[in-house]
DNA sequence: CCATTTTAGTCAGTGACACTGACTATATGC
DNA sequence: GCATATAGTCAGTGTCACTGACTAAAATGG
């Protein structure tokens, strides 16, 4: 075993973060940091709260708070209360904030097709129900 | 798609760097934090430069040497003269360095062999296969 | 063979982002 | 209605990334 697949996997996955980032950066998103666009990656429809955000991006809600902060001062996402708990405030995409995700998605197919293109229809269709079969039992938030 | 292949891989790889830095914990290796650990894992059989090490690492070699500082503290590494160079250094493994490289690739194998018995040998070598391929493309320090 | 340029590495300063611990306010459960 | 759990913030700290400016040695090239 020349490298671990796990190596190979995280080669392959900060080429593509850093493609994404750098699409970002070009179009005007250029205050969004590689955290924060890892967290705003995981705002719901319906908005989520710092809690949940913390938890599926796997940071405290401290580090998630501050975050959010940084997204909402950028005009990324704005908070609401929630109605269903005083205690809560449910952080949701602002305008900004999904114009950023829809230039993130551009990059992010760019490059799914890229890969396509260097391994061929069936091999990339193995390649992802591998990764998504690993999933399984590597993601601790699934 | 439901998630795009970069972020499975990321999820993976992150979940075997998890386990390995836990492995490491385990076994008296609690000093050594993950940048660290990414660092010595680049140091080569017969030694390297920190700017050698700074750019395999794609970092700058201001912070490499932070952290080359931080694992010969350690007792993780240790610096001798450069003899082909009075300017360089040369970072070598010291006996600590090699325990732990030793444990770390301990884990390594263990997430190797379960991702292989949940996929099968034959779509585990393809995954492999794939993820070398792509690396062609992707790893910018190949 | 000396002047210029490149290269190896350090020092100093800054910023992003992760952590822990302590705290307030609201909600929930017995 | 009291004890406990939960949502979130505030304050403080540490790691690790960056840039810019620097020294010293090496390589280059008239």
């Amino acid at each position: 075993m020349e490298l671990p697949s796990s190596l190979l996997m995280f080669i392959s996955s900060r080429h593509a973060e850093e493609r994404i980032v750098a699409h970002l950066r070009a179009h005007g998103f250029d205050d969004l940091t590689l955290a924060q666009g890892r967290l705003a990656a995981r705002v719901a429809e319906g908005g989520s709260r710092v809690t949940e955000l913390a938890e599926a991006a796997q940071i405290t809600k401290q580090t998630a708070g501050f975050l959010v902060n940084q997204l909402e001062k950028g005009g990324y996402v704005e908070r609401v209360p929630d109605p269903t708990d005083a205690r809560a405030r449910l952080v949701r995409m602002a305008k900004r904030g999904r114009a950023a995700q829809a230039c993130a998605r551009e990059m992010e197919l760019i490059v799914e097709r890229e890969w396509e293109q260097r391994l061929g229809v069936r091999r990339m269709r193995a390649l992802r129900e591998s990764l998504e079969n690993l999933r399984e039992i590597t993601d601790p938030y699934l």
